[in-house]
DNA sequence: CTAAAAACATGACCTTGGTCATGTTTTGAA
DNA sequence: TTCAAAACATGACCAAGGTCATGTTTTTAG
């Protein structure tokens, strides 16, 4: 990896200028981390700027009886979803995990504020990543509101395709490594129903394969489903 | 209401100098709706940035078989949902309507643009603003997903009830007026669900009265509820 | 290669809350 | 004040999906 210049991939920061960037690179911590691990978790205070560079990593929200939400799985490039709390003081709101072995830079809280104030395109950048990012919250919430499980796993399904999908021959493979139980909390359903809900799509050649390899096969058919009405078609 | 400078009370103009803010005044133009009106509707196309000014509007997305979720109700000073769409040139996720009579603020793309980039502390607060929003959505994201119907509405009173709850003699009164359909879109339950469950409540003296004059009366109850863990607790 | 752990799968049962139906009360406009 | 419309309330029924139990397959570490 390009020690020089490990900016260069992260689409935050297409609008500085070569020597800013440079001087960016400067400030930037890289870290790894594996499975098992912490990127922070839910509560700490926030205290500096993350970008996920390598890898994949999951924000997860955990209730008192050790149930579990995941809010976003990141892709390389994203920024973490306390992109802001680090503005208030406040703490990180979710925890961060790593799915497999990924690469993570930090950025101080002064470098940070630093870059914005001096760079307007910037600020810009990150103002419409998090606007980018509510209207995802929020169709999120219309599906956990709205839609039953099986319209919930296909929007998921769809959501990650287009997020993390590779063409392949049979189909568009995720290049992230999701159990059912990621599925799970990701779409707000039961395991059980989960790999149900997987089993029945499996049947109808829609999907493939597990975690190690999942492929969807049958994409306008999941958009079908999940724009079908829940039940009663009033 | 000052004609001179309807952005006196605005929050996020707190950063400007007096004489930026008189600048400001100028481009502003300043609407009044009512019952019935949409601000505007999902899918147009998002060509100004909106602060409400008076009164409460509510952001609602819906099915396309007619049922809605209501993702945020916006008092005087929040600016809207789509305070970020703006920039992309994308059209707005979700409709906005007025609860009641309301003032809208409305400020052009250019203007909008104009303020961040010479002011990067406006920038900041529409960051910071940003990302207390998608906090919020996650923290939802999360009832949604975990929560059953009891819980859901304990919450939801709870939130209301510190952004537009007023101390009085008997408790904490809403000074928004929300049906039991309102209630029941924002936490995600049936109509039926929210009555039934607002009756409860009734008749545990958590609460009284109906959307004319909500008065919350043991808010500690309130939390203790939405804590409670879901059912069996493992 | 093997053993332990993790992930996947499936059936039986039961609770939550959605749906439908119907009736009452409140609100607001003429 | 009156009357229609909207909001509130409640009961009966039922299905989606959560929970629990158990077994199989896959993955991974040593």
């Amino acid at each position: 990896m390009s020690k020089a210049d490990p900016l260069r991939t992260i689409p935050m920061f297409n609008s500085l200028t070569a020597k800013d960037r440079r001087k960016m690179a400067g400030e930037v911590v890289e870290t790894r981390y594996g499975k098992g691990d912490y990127i922070f978790r839910e509560g700490d205070p926030a205290e500096a700027f993350h970008i996920l560079k390598e890898g994949s990593v999951k924000c997860v929200k955990s209730s008192p009886d050790g149930k579990e939400v995941t809010l976003k799985v990141l892709m390389p490039g994203d920024l973490f979803c306390c992109a802001a709390s680090v503005f208030d003081g406040a703490t990180h709101p979710g925890c961060a995990q790593p799915i497999g072995n990924v690469s993570v830079l930090r950025l101080s809280k002064k470098a940070y504020f630093d870059l914005l104030r001096r760079n307007p395109d910037a600020a810009f950048e990150v103002i419409k990543y998090l606007g980018n990012r509510l209207s995802e919250a929020q169709e999120n919430a219309k599906v956990l509101a709205l839609d039953r499980a099986e319209q919930r796993l296909a929007s998921l399904l769809i959501k990650l395709s287009s997020r993390a999908g590779v063409r392949e021959a049979d189909g568009i493979r995720l290049t992230v490594r999701l159990t059912r139980q990621d599925l799970a909390d990701m779409a707000g359903v039961a395991v059980e129903t989960a790999t149900r809900i997987m089993g029945q799509f499996k049947r109808a050649r829609l999907v493939s394969g597990t975690a190690k390899r999942l492929v969807i096969h049958n994409l306008g058919r999941l958009e079908q489903l999940m724009l079908s009405a829940s039940s009663s078609s009033k």
